[in-house]
DNA sequence: GGTCCCTAGATACC
DNA sequence: ACAGGTATCTAGGGACC
């Protein structure tokens, strides 16, 4: 039969000693369909130079003899052929070598001791991803497929009778079409529980999420009247059976959940081995199977597991303006909804009338899940088609994994043969050799500013890979001529310089893709300027921006040391070029942070700024591209805190609409009190507007008074710290380490990746260390006027007050105000 | 017990 | 281990007096 066919899961499984592939995907009228498939399976081996054809025919007969018996499998080589080849760019004679069975290539390499055979590669790539490069189909596109219909039939061992799905075909062609427009189906969960730890507390409640449809299963009961979505089962163990029911009912493409990885689902599957009831959530029945390793995955065969915390996490996180990736900022960011307000305790202390509450909670969560990942469904569609994994991957992937994979799935376009993956002997030495000088940071002079423009570069590390054809492959082992040649390079003492070839490399040229869907992404944002487009353009972004990194990660399979220290030799190179061209424009350069400088206009106009601009962006070379950050009407510098220099990554500037971007100073940090960020917040707002500190130095002497009066809220004292390691790894005992401890004792949960909350009060002892007077929230405790003012408010303003030459330490002691004639 | 200097730790910028 | 380097700042920790 012929059909279309939307892949969205891929598993395989063998059968007779072989390999098949079993996608799950729907056809446009969204009948579920399974496809079986198979796919040559081989890996290379590369010839040295010069191996006479006699030799390699010799080497081919004795490798086609290689059989193995291992793992209870009987696996041998079936046929190798030759082939002309480029690895990392150069011209090899390479071995295709064929075999029965993927997990057996590993083997079979380590049986491939020839001296003529001079590197083994293509057998570390994963069974679903080299099926996906062999046969090109590829997740979430549209194909229209042919092939025999397996109904009630003994293939593969009665595959299609073991599936709950419409159609079973064995493929036998299929052809890329035009996207068919793919609905999905969606279901989003979410479980509350008497005990955070994994499976030691009972399952209170499930809410389930799709289109039209909301459930609570629950078996606590209210004695109120419940509402409708509530449905009461019997207890714990029916609570399983019923979400499993639901599941398989609704039997949604991708089931959604936050953090459901770490807690939910293998919180379900603890309990429901308590109760031995199987977890058979899979289209073929089978339990959600959990990765080891600390970065537990829970995967579930046909439904796509989503945790769309992962996604968030590396697709957005550094770009988010939440400061926790909880699921309540980050629905109040994308999706301007909350969490419900419900104060969650145990069942125990529950009392009747407060469960409707606790219901409603829970299915707000569930909620606010299937939002956020319809708010993000363009980005996973877009990722997945350019990353070309399974939206399983691309949705726990991190960045370095976007890119690696997007290299594999392109390296046929250039008749590359796979680099693999480093050794752990490899990741070591890397790791010894540490890392490169990076980019260059303009010292500014403090004081306040007008009248400035800023210029940045777009995507300034890969247009430099891009420009000058930087990586592992292209990198030459001594100057050639016309060959790209990096800027001069300090390595302990010795100068020297890196060169590149001017043929073009294969992983330059695969991120130009990437370089110009950003760059389109980013046009389409500016013209219609939506969260759509904007979350888009921020992905295309994030993948852009990573290239760089991947060089430098000591993971990576295109690892280079070489590569990554020339980009940054460039980054400073250009900056640095931009800033002196800037300034003897006749222009006061007053900023500059790796890709950026910005300075003032003096007496010039924004338009010999704008041809200034045009002028250096001639000059650079292709796919460099300078660009106008904005226009500011103010902006202002400070010292650092010793009070010696001006200090870099901390300003704030003013636009024509009186819109405030502020960057590092402590109004943007998470760990300071709401209240110091609060009045810095509002100084550095007045400041900006008025051009003087007048209003400022007003307002914050009324403050003071207010904290002395002891007249501040609580909440605006409360100091967040995030616990990054486990309690126990701490050598230093800072104040949120003593106030983790003090949850500890109250049993609170806290842990690893948790932001722990406290206060500073005032103690009756003359105690020294900051960390004797931590207070939780809840604890009783006057707060500590002194802390506050010393070391929150005044840190916090000091030295924008200096910029005036106000001293403001003064007016906190309650000495006479002063300005600098009084010095 | 106070001062000085350094390190650990968290978080920001790009 | 799961993109990189640069920078600021606090509080603790240890040496020294």
């Amino acid at each position: 039969m012929k059909t279309d066919f939307i892949p969205v899961d891929y598993d395989y499984f063998d059968f007779k000693g072989r390999n098949y592939i079993k996608i799950i995907g729907r056809d446009s009228k969204s009948k579920r369909i399974c496809v079986i498939d198979s796919c040559p399976i081989y890996f290379w081996a590369i010839l040295k130079d010069k191996i006479k054809q006699e030799k390699i025919k010799n080497i081919i007969k004795k490798i086609e003899k290689i059989k193995l018996d291992v793992k209870g499998r009987y696996t041998k080589v079936e046929k190798v052929e030759i082939h002309e080849k480029n690895f990392l760019g150069r011209k090899v004679k390479a071995l295709k070598i064929f075999a029965t069975n993927y997990k057996d290539l590993h083997d079979i390499a380590d049986k491939l001791g020839m001296p003529e055979i001079e590197k083994r590669r293509g057998y570390d790539i994963g069974f679903i991803t080299h099926y996906i490069i062999e046969k090109k189909i590829n997740p979430l596109c549209s194909y229209e497929i042919s092939g025999e219909v397996l109904n009630n039939s003994q293939d593969f061992g009665g595959i299609d009778m073991s599936l709950d799905v419409d159609i079973c075909i064995k493929l036998e062609s299929s052809k890329k079409i035009d996207n068919k427009k793919f609905t999905p189906s969606i279901l989003s969960y979410d479980i509350e529980t008497d005990e955070l730890k994994l499976g030691e507390g009972e399952i209170l409640m499930i809410s389930l999420v799709s289109e039209n449809f909301k459930k609570v299963i629950t078996w606590k009961k209210t004695k109120e009247k419940k509402p409708t979505y509530v449905e009461y089962v019997k207890d714990e163990s029916e609570l399983i059976e019923k979400f499993i029911e639901y599941v398989k009912k609704i039997s949604p493409d991708f089931l959604v959940g936050y953090f459901s990885d770490g807690f939910d689902l293998p919180y379900i599957k603890a309990r429901a081995e308590k109760f031995n009831i199987k977890l058979s959530l899979g289209l073929d029945n089978s339990q959600p199977v959990f990765s080891r390793g600390i970065n537990l995955t829970g995967k579930i065969k046909g439904i796509v597991h989503v945790d769309l915390l992962k996604f968030i996490r590396t697709a957005y996180a550094q770009y988010m303006k939440s400061e926790t990736l909880s699921l309540n900022e980050v629905s109040k960011e994308f999706l301007g909804d909350t969490k419900k307000d419900f104060k969650i305790k145990h069942s125990s202390e529950i009392k009747s009338q407060d469960w409707n509450e606790y219901y409603e909670y829970n299915l707000h969560d569930s909620v606010l899940t299937i939002n956020l990942f319809k708010k993000f469904w363009p980005d996973i569609l877009e990722f997945t088609k350019t990353i070309q994994e399974p939206v399983y991957d691309v949705t726990r992937f991190g960045l370095s994994k976007y890119t690696e994979s997007y290299i594999l799935h392109n390296l046929e376009k250039f008749n590359e043969i796979p680099e693999k993956r480093p050794t752990y002997n490899e990741i070591s030495f890397r790791k010894g050799i540490g890392g490169s000088k990076g980019a260059f940071v303009y010292e500014p002079n403090p004081g306040l500013y007008k009248k400035i423009a800023m210029f940045d570069f777009t995507s300034m590390h890969t247009s430099i890979i891009l420009s000058h054809n930087l990586s592992k492959g292209t990198l030459l082992e001594k100057k050639e001529k016309d060959s790209y040649e990096s800027p001069e390079i300090d390595i302990k003492g010795e100068k020297i310089r890196y060169y590149f070839s001017k043929e073009k490399g294969f992983f330059p040229e695969l991120l130009k893709e990437i370089f110009k869907l950003r760059k389109k992404f980013k046009l389409e944002y500016k013209k219609n300027p939506d969260v759509v487009t904007y979350a888009r353009s921020n992905a295309f972004k994030v993948l852009s921006a990573s290239a760089h990194g991947y060089l430098a990660f000591f993971g990576a399979r295109y690892y280079s040391h070489e590569a990554s220290a020339s980009v940054l030799a460039f980054v400073r190179k250009y900056n640095q070029d931009i800033i002196k061209k800037v300034g003897s424009a006749g222009y006061k350069v007053i900023f500059g942070d790796t890709d950026s400088v910005g300075f003032t206009l003096n007496n010039k106009s924004e338009k010999d700024v704008l041809n200034l601009l045009k002028k250096l962006n001639k000059e650079l070379p292709e796919f460099m591209e300078l660009e106008l950050e904005d226009f500011y009407k103010r902006g202002i510098w400070v010292t650092t805190r010793s009070g010696t220099t001006g200090a870099k990554k901390k300003y704030a500037l003013i636009d024509k609409n009186n819109k405030i971007k502020i960057r590092g100073f402590e109004t943007v940090r998470r760990d300071w009190c709401k209240l110091a960020r609060q009045i810095q917040n509002n100084i550095i707002k007045q400041i900006l507007e008025n051009g003087n500190e007048e209003e400022s130095l007003d307002y914050f002497k009324e403050i003071i008074k207010k904290i002395k009066k002891r007249d501040i809220n609580k909440e605006d004292l409360i100091i967040r710290t995030q616990l990054k390691k486990p309690l126990s790894e701490y050598k230093s005992i800072t104040p949120h380490v003593i106030a983790a401890k003090k949850m500890q004792e109250k049993k609170i949960p806290i842990s690893q990746g948790n932001l722990v909350e406290y206060y500073i009060a005032e103690t009756r002892e003359t105690k020294k260390l900051v960390r004797d007077k931590v207070k939780l929230p809840g604890e009783k405790g006057e707060y500590n006027i002194k802390y506050y003012l010393e070391n929150q408010i005044l840190p916090a303003v000091e030295n924008i007050f200096q910029v005036f030459d106000v001293n403001i330490k003064e007016i906190i002691d309650g000495k006479k105000q002063t300005t600098l004639g009084d010095f």
